[in-house]
DNA sequence: CATAGTTTGTCTCGTCACGAAACAAATAGA
DNA sequence: TCTATTTGTTTCGTGACGAGACAAACTATG
């Protein structure tokens, strides 16, 4: 039961039937890829005819094509339907506080190349100005490729979504960057910005990979990193807010007046299970951001941590299982205000799954409601999926599917 | 962007634009009353025509009805058009863990009788087929209305939306408890369980006072009694979550290891806030959850306290201002993970809201992520309001004119 | 008082899109 | 070769919106 804003609304044309049948064909496509006209005329309970006539529009498009012919126990053999994205891509870049990634992507989001990175810039400027010169160069790489959709680019920190502009992106030290202008002038190609929690949460929402097809749209996915970044999918919608702060789990307190935080506040979840604080409770010291701690100029990581838990270094081990534990107490406060049919963790923690899902799970059992709340289904990420790649590319690639605004 | 569940969609059919539009017609009429159809078909962006027909329709549904004429400076004069509520009212029920009230409303949810109310019988047989008599007597003794468009129903604890069965109530001892069915059995009508957090929060969202007709559907409902109860509506829908307990902050941690809460946790926000703890604080000792107090055989409530925090009762003063400190630093949890345009605050906590506003402001900015998050509108809902029982009567006022499901 | 000008509301026609049903095409099996 | 079956297309009917003409109602004005 959704609210039609009396200021803000959409009224019904004479082609808004069609709009909305035709968005649901491209997505029982992708869905069900292959699927015949009379398959689909069926699972949507409309004629075969009407099927026809949007087929034929969607042909017309080039969004779809015409691919084999399938088999049956008699008659005529159906004509199978497919997306159309051969020679069809987007650009995916992921700008982090040190390094950038750009892949391309076809417009079901699966990866077509390999992640090419560069050091990130900290002048917006110069950096917009390199990444428009990678990604020429990538496309020019890629001549095969005849269109691209655009362009998706996700940045740690705070984006608003009206204007696409980089409000807060604390690790780069940008306030009020615009982005979107800059690279779209450079590249002619449509633009989309996005925090990256809210990117990697769009991608797993759009993905088709398994069950994911028939979820329901309610999932976060939290990724642990040197911040924690949250994104949130509550009834098919991503969770902006108002102030394009929502989902900002990262700074509720565990417990007010607990480890002090990069926020400036007390005890916030971040404060207990960042990788700097894993690493801090490693040390039995603070540890500052970027700061080499082992080998010779290498910076000691959370990955080299697990490595040593791995091989039984007893205080490792409880570094990692007191982050394990705040992290599902922190879960429980997700799962209990959120209520999510699924959570996806991010992050390097995610290579320490095995070791830590158990503690993870008594943590979050602890404060969870109900029962049935603490049984929600919480998934790793590893980064060889390169979530945040993938959500940049989802930027671009899911609007084409997404429900037509009406009422 | 909404995405299409490609295993539960809906397709368009040829009424559907229609559906739309009819709607939408249906919401102006109601947030722009009177109205005329050359206005509708101004504000909508449709030809006079499609508006006649699709007026034609709600009128013969006696949906809206036309009133007096308008004035305008030239020309043939308009006929004005609003809703139809005359002779149609709903019955709204709130059940409370000692007394259930009931009230009759029109199809906006203004209040047409006074309140009246009955103690609650614990038992759930027994408590429908009193709260069934009770609505019978009040139709009777209200001829002159027509029609009944059902009855809504709050309950202070988890209610499962799909099936309306009352999962949990623990301050009435029921679980999986279904009213729905004898209710409607009895009085031959339809029926709508909500939990109460939920239910004010979509009659908060539904209201037209003032502004809220342009408001963003991005709201919090926090009733501070007992326990806490929140209602949530995130992009102009309610937030209900997998297991029907989203929104529990009221089981947020303010400290890990904070006070005993009666969920059996530690530390929870209402732990901190609820009526029992501000109570708590003040006498130095725990209170049980009806315990007289004070007078004879009276309990003494918040309300009293707040009566001596008013003649300057030091200790009294102290109390609440512990409570308002709190309630501001887990509003800081709310807001940092919601970003709602506004937070509305119900309980008995409101009647010192004058004494206690600067207080919960100031805890809020020390713990909200931005400045604009921290200046985030907060409105106290006063008891005389009875959201609670307009809450009730949106369950079923509001389905009308919420968008239709399509996609 | 008649008339012009203006605005509201209705009517007609054209077009888009879906539903029903007939039809053409393709295929397996008798 | 014929029949049954299934797919995909075509035709016709109908619902709904857009454009524009028209009737109705009202004011101002000479």
């Amino acid at each position: 039961m959704r609210r039609i804003n009396p200021s803000r609304f959409q009224v019904a044309t004479r082609g808004t039937s069609r709009d909305i049948n035709s968005r649901i064909v491209l997505n029982l496509v992708r869905a069900h890829q292959p699927i015949s006209r009379a398959d689909l005329a069926r699972s949507m309970g409309v004629s075969r005819a009407a099927v026809t006539l949007i087929v034929n529009d969607l042909l017309a498009q080039k969004r779809i094509f015409e691919g084999a012919t399938g088999e049956t126990e008699r008659g005529r053999k159906p004509t199978f339907l497919y997306i159309d994205s051969r020679r069809r891509a987007v650009i995916a870049a992921d700008i982090r506080a040190s390094e950038t990634f750009l892949i391309l992507a076809d417009l079901l989001g699966k990866p077509l190349t390999g992640v090419i990175s560069f050091p990130t810039v900290r002048d917006p400027k110069q950096q917009v100005t390199k990444l428009a010169a990678r990604i020429k160069r990538l496309m020019a790489e890629h001549p095969e490729i005849d269109g691209y959709e655009g362009i998706g680019v996700v940045v740690p920190g705070m984006v608003e979504h009206s204007t696409m502009r980089v409000l807060h992106a604390p690790t780069l030290g940008w306030r009020n960057v615009d982005l979107r202008e800059p690279l779209a002038a450079a590249t002619r190609l449509n633009v989309q910005i996005e925090n990256s929690g809210r990117a990697c949460a769009l991608a797993q929402m759009w993905a088709l990979r398994g069950d994911h097809a028939t979820m329901a749209g309610d999932l976060v996915y939290i990724s642990v990193s040197d911040g924690i970044g949250v994104g949130v999918i509550m009834n098919g919608e991503v969770l902006r807010g108002r102030h394009n702060i929502a989902g900002e789990f990262g700074h509720v307190p565990l417990s007010l007046d607990g480890p002090k935080c990069s926020c400036g506040s007390q005890g916030c979840w971040e404060a207990y299970i960042s990788n700097r604080a894993t690493l801090a409770r490693y040390f039995g010291r603070p540890v500052n951001l970027a700061g080499p701690e082992d080998a010779a100029n290498r910076p000691f990581t959370v990955e080299d941590l697990i490595t040593r838990a791995r091989a039984s270094d007893a205080k490792a081990v409880a570094a990692i299982e007191a982050t394990a534990r705040y992290l599902g107490l922190g879960l429980a406060s997700v799962i209990n205000v959120l209520d999510p049919s699924r959570v996806y963790i991010g992050g390097e923690i995610t290579l320490a799954w095995d070791l830590i899902e158990g503690t993870v799970r008594t943590a979050l059992g602890e404060r969870a409601l109900t029962a049935a709340a603490a049984e929600t289904e919480i998934r790793p990420v590893a980064a060889t999926e390169h979530p945040r790649l993938v959500g940049a590319a989802a930027l671009v690639a899911a609007p084409a599917f997404a429900a037509p605004v009406v009422a």
